[in-house]
RNA sequence: GCCGGGGUGGCGGAAUUGGUAGACGCGCCGGAUUCAAAAUCCGGUUCCUUCACAGGAGUGAGAGUUCGAUUCUCUCCCUCGGCACCA
């Protein structure tokens, strides 16, 4: 009998797929297309269990797909600029570009290696100039649109490096490399009006079906639609400063405000008070993240200003407080002690007055209350809802022409700005006379120059490179500077997915094939990328779609996010030192043992704890079940048709789990996206079959039925073996272009079912009832059962639930 | 701190609509096979009481709704992901 040796048996199939070009594919098909994509790897090294998982997700679902009879689009790329390959130039003095093309290499081997699906032909890599000078051309058109706007930023800056840190380079307030104290800087930076869309993206939200809840979730909070009143505050010695509130209802209980140290204001109380300068100058060196921002000690200073409260006319201190954000709303609130958690802990600190001015009967100097209520202590508002409230401090301050109504969004402008070498290039020139211009059409691509060293600093080598930033004015042809910037690595990813249906389209960004494929029928990515990648490209794509360029509103139909592979409880990562190597598994056990446990281990949505031990139980499996259908191929039985008008019970009974087996493992794959369950009903099957020893024509027939369902349902999953096994039972063509097994629905009718029988709620027996059944023969059968009498006898019956063909429940007392 | 997940045997997990808690697999225990071992095959395996039949407890903790709660509600604990320059 045939032996099982997976890495023959993978090479022969993978041969067969490379011969016919199997997974690759073009628009023009009969068939209705399927879009299947995850989420494209960054070319870091080796592949670790994470992408595993992420690719044979979609794997699976792409070989699915297939078998429904759709032409699949699944393809593979890089997203090949960013940080880490900068890293890696300095370690190991290679220049970023070259270590990033050996990674993809490498990658791309042991993807094949697994046996994935993908059609080749259209891989791409984002630091390709074919690829990103589309991108350059977009921001071109972007900037001529009003899109693209630059103003002022906060950076991390190493004041010893010289440089600026991304934030995962500063640890505990500190520059990773230089170990010196980081320091906010602001420097001027492209951005792009995301918040012009915000309230299509947050609309577009409820329309989305295929997308979990908790993303959607996450999204609309991250969008952070709020209704609220401006209102100007007059400062005398400085002008009118705004603030933005939810709760103009609690305006009678402003008793101070608070400027965010970056704001207008604060600057100017500063410049003759030594001690608020030397306050500022602190706060520019914490740190400018929001965890940061909400977690650290809450600081403020007296400006010595004084606004003047617009209904009450009394003096309210101004004072400049570290947790008050520049970029959203004005960088200026009203502070509420009494109705606001922040506004109370700041109070007490400082000793301001905290006043009541919603009903509640709290100790309100011990704790801010901040539901909405009756006002209080508010003047002419006394006794009004916030709804009312808020109507009436609307009209009366449009009326004056101090306020007005404003919908605010937390959601801020993309900066597009990084002071990085290994990204693509931002393309734009400035000019001394006429500012700052776009590169023009035909100039682009401007090229990132690839033959580069790095410096110990980490510093960007263009930015000391003349031959790449002395230029000319596209305008006035005068002696001009190139931006050396590049831009952040999520503009790469936020269109790829489009440039996936016609990556070698050199007449365009993309082509007329964009419109065929779009949108992904199904992406497949790490839950970590829930709210920035998704919102982005969620944005691009209705840039595309306004610049003409695609017809549809989202980009993703339906998403999965996965959790993350966990080992010892953590993320894996180099640094940890904790990865599982992929390689060393597939070179043990082969490609089929590694996607089958990555699946089976748990269900994609949840964070999977890896354990070397259950891989060797995948292994088991595929050998079992090899064996079995070897055996059955060497009885040499000659295979009559099955006659299903004339079954044996167990016959009925086999042939029951097959067709259930075929339901479930279909739901489980198209539907509830649970790859573990299909999984184990498929090994459920392989029980049944393996015991099943009917040597009778219909038995062989059955048999033959089951192992056939069963190894096209397994394909998808482990496509080498189950193609070999296709092969010896004489099947023609590979399994990965046959059809999907269809339910008998005949054999999933049953005449007796089995039901539970509960004395208050407590299981006390099992009794087998006809299918059919009405519940007063069903309540008979019950009663009749002893143990039931056990706990039922010489007590009062207070009711009988009969579930139909699940339960029946006695209530006794 | 805020937003979103998760917590079930020794372990990974199952229970799809409020209806048998622990499917499937790992590990472990016993048996078969073997000179022996590995591999394989068969059986057992939540905990406690019991020779057995059976009974009691049990899904992070506590409360609630219900005939019935892993599932719904509230409070709390632990843990993972994200927080805009990691990707």
């Amino acid at each position: 009998m045939k032996l099982y040796n997976p890495q023959d048996v993978e090479q022969h199939a993978q041969n067969l797929w490379q011969e016919q070009q199997t997974f690759t594919v073009n628009q023009d098909s009969d068939k209705e297309k399927y879009y299947c994509l995850s989420m494209f790897p960054y070319p870091s090294g080796k592949l670790h269990m994470g992408h595993v998982r992420n690719y044979t997700l979609s794997e699976v679902i792409a070989r699915f797909q297939k078998m429904q009879g759709k032409n699949v689009l699944h393809p593979i790329g890089y997203d090949a600029f960013g940080l880490p390959a900068e890293n890696a130039a300095i370690q190991n003095k290679t220049a970023p570009a070259k270590w990033t093309y050996a990674n993809m290499e490498d990658m791309s081997a042991q993807l094949k290696r697994l046996g994935f699906a993908y059609d080749w032909s259209r891989q791409l890599a984002t630091c390709d100039p074919d690829y990103y000078r589309w991108e350059q051309w977009m921001f071109v058109r972007l900037f001529k649109e009003g899109l693209v706007y630059r103003k002022d930023a906060t950076v991390n800056w190493d004041p010893v490096d010289q440089t600026v840190l991304a934030n995962e380079q500063v640890i505990d307030g500190k520059g990773w490399r230089s170990g010196a104290e980081v320091i906010r800087k602001t420097i001027p930076q492209w951005f792009l009006k995301i918040t012009d869309y915000a309230e299509e993206l947050l609309a577009s939200l409820d329309d989305m079906p295929g997308w979990p809840d908790s993303v959607k979730t996450m999204q609309k909070n991250w969008i952070g639609k709020s209704k609220g009143l401006e209102i100007d505050f007059e400062v005398p010695d400085f002008g009118d400063i705004s603030v933005f509130t939810t709760r103009p209802d609690t305006l009678y209980g402003v008793s101070y405000m608070a400027v965010a140290p970056e704001h207008p204001l604060a600057l100017q109380a500063a410049a003759n008070n030594s001690e608020l300068a030397e306050f500022l100058s602190q706060c520019s060196k914490e740190q400018s993240n929001e965890a940061a921002m909400a977690t650290m000690e809450k600081k403020g200073m007296a400006t010595g200003l004084t606004a003047i409260h617009p209904l009450t006319g009394e003096a309210i201190p101004v004072w400049v407080a570290n947790f008050v954000l520049m970029s959203y709303g004005t960088g200026a609130v009203m502070a509420v002690p009494g109705h606001d958690e922040r506004d109370h802990e700041f109070a007490l600190k400082y000793d301001l007055p905290i006043k009541r001015v919603i009903a509640g009967d709290g100790d309100i100097e011990q704790a801010a209350e901040t539901e909405h209520g009756i006002l209080v202590n508010s003047g002419d508002y006394n006794g009004l809802n916030f709804d009312q409230a808020f109507e009436r401090m609307q009209t009366y301050f449009e009326d004056k022409g101090i306020g007005r109504l404003q919908i605010n969004f937390r959601l801020r402008d993309w900066g597009v700005s990084r002071q990085r070498y290994w990204g693509c290039p931002i393309p734009i020139i400035y000019c001394d006379k006429c500012g700052a211009q776009p590169v023009p059409e035909a100039d682009l691509p401007v090229l990132l120059p690839e033959d580069v060293v790095f410096d110990e600093t980490g510093g960007s080598p263009i930015k000391k490179m003349p031959e790449f930033y002395e230029t000319q004015c596209p305008q006035c042809h005068g002696p001009a500077k190139r931006e050396t910037d590049t831009f952040d690595t999520f503009m790469e990813s936020s269109w790829y997915y489009a440039r996936f249906t016609c990556p070698d389209y050199d007449q365009g960004m993309l082509s007329n094939e964009a419109d065929h494929w779009l949108p992904v029928d199904q992406y497949i990515g790490g839950v970590e990328h829930a709210i920035l990648h998704l919102l982005y490209a969620r944005f691009y794509h209705k840039v595309l779609r306004d610049q003409g360029l695609v017809n549809s509103d989202e980009p993703f139909k339906r998403l999965l996010t996965q959790g993350m592979v966990l080992k010892d409880g953590a993320k894996m990562s180099k640094s940890k030192g904790n990865t599982v190597d992929p390689q060393a598994l597939i070179d043990r056990y082969g490609a089929d043992t590694v996607r089958l446990f990555s699946m089976f281990a748990a269900p994609p949505e949840q964070s999977l704890e890896w354990s070397d031990e259950g891989v060797e139980g995948a292994s088991r499996y595929l050998n079992r079940l090899w064996h079995n259908i070897q055996e059955y191929i060497a009885a040499e039985y000659s295979v009559q048709p099955l006659n299903t008008d004339n079954l044996t019970p167990e016959q009925q009974q086999l042939r029951f789990k097959i067709h259930q087996t075929i339901a479930k493992v279909t739901d489980d794959i198209a539907e509830r996206q649970h790859f573990n369950t299909a999984i184990a009903a498929m090994m459920e099957l392989t029980n049944a079959l393996s015991k099943f020893d009917d040597n009778s024509d219909n038995g062989v027939a059955l048999r033959r039925e089951g192992w056939l369902s069963l190894i096209k349902m397994l394909s998808p999953f482990a496509p080498h073996i189950c193609q070999v096994l296709w092969e010896d039972m004489q099947q023609p063509g590979l399994i990965a272009e046959a059809d999907w097994p269809v339910v008998d629905q005949a054999a999933l009718v049953q005449d007796e079912v089995e039901m539970v029988v509960q004395v208050n709620g407590k299981l006390r027996a099992k009794i087998k009832v006809s299918a059919d059944a009405d519940q007063a023969t069903v309540e008979k059968m019950a009663f009749a059962e002893d143990n039931v009498h056990r706990f039922v006898d010489g007590k009062t019956i207070r009711k009988v639930i009969v579930v139909p063909k699940k339960l029946v429940n006695v209530v006794v007392s």
